[in-house]
DNA sequence: TGACAGCTACTATGTATATAGTAGATACTA
DNA sequence: TAGTATCTACTATATACATAGTAGCTGTCA
């Protein structure tokens, strides 16, 4: 199987379970980050896919099911944004943050905090923040 | 007509566009920034569509289509980036900045490039950098 | 134990996306 | 002027995406 790239609502699903860890269906549900009210089957219809794809596994509690990401946020986002900077801004990392940066939602402290994150990167010479790195992961 | 966010290959067709400013068709086909090779009717359809979305506009040269982007490239990646921010890194510019730089794709050069972006940002208090900025533009 | 509530599995559907073929118009060329 | 090349317009189609309904299972509680 291909490893697709995930679509929108699917991040959105892995964003929930990075942030939170382990989860129902009905908590990511109510935690999609765009905020969207849709029915409950329908998440749970996508995060079905997203199991036979790979994306994520489930341990049943009781008889729920609690659902759990199967890949790190890096794994996934690291290649994603890399396509998005090439695609999208020519491979210049740079020019895509001048746009994020453009846009007012960027608070000053997250302004120091994106300081501090380039200012550690130069200096570790790359990983070694947070992300576990691990190269695994095929269905 | 709502102001669909364009998909990924609208946003190919875009930074071609953006980056070269008026192209034919053909020229944009070829210059695809994922180098994918497609058939030139697929290219065509595509950037059809983006002219009814009021996305793209073109004037014809001998018999020939020049098509040319309405859209800025702030107006479109601006409001994209903060959406992607917003929904796959829990809103926290910073952590995107962390996938992205964790990629081993981002060279020193870019890295100073990037530093200087974000001290320019500082002083400037936002804007004023590339973007023109205009707040017009619904089809 | 029968009704109810909550959960998952299965299935359906509308729309968008990506892809490309065919046909018709126009221009170039021998 | 007949043939060829190049364009655009129109049309078709497969796939993916997002959405959600229905049915069936299991456990709870009066």
């Amino acid at each position: 199987m291909k490893t697709r790239e995930p679509s929108r609502l699917e991040m959105q699903v892995l964003s929930v379970l990075w942030q939170r860890g382990a989860s129902t269906v009905r908590e990511v549900m109510e935690l999609m980050p765009d905020g969207k009210a849709r029915a409950y089957t329908t998440i749970l219809s996508v995060m079905q896919v997203m199991e036979k794809k790979g994306l994520l596994s489930h341990v049943t509690e009781g008889n729920t099911h609690v659902y759990q990401a199967r890949v790190s946020r890096q794994q996934v986002t690291g290649p994603w944004l890399r396509g998005l900077v090439r695609q999208v801004f020519g491979g210049s990392a740079a020019t895509a943050l001048q746009s994020l940066l453009a846009e007012e939602s960027v608070s000053r402290e997250e302004l120091d905090e994106i300081k501090e994150i380039i200012a550690r990167h130069e200096q570790g010479g790359g990983f070694g923040t947070t992300a576990p790195a691990k190269k695994k992961w095929k269905s």
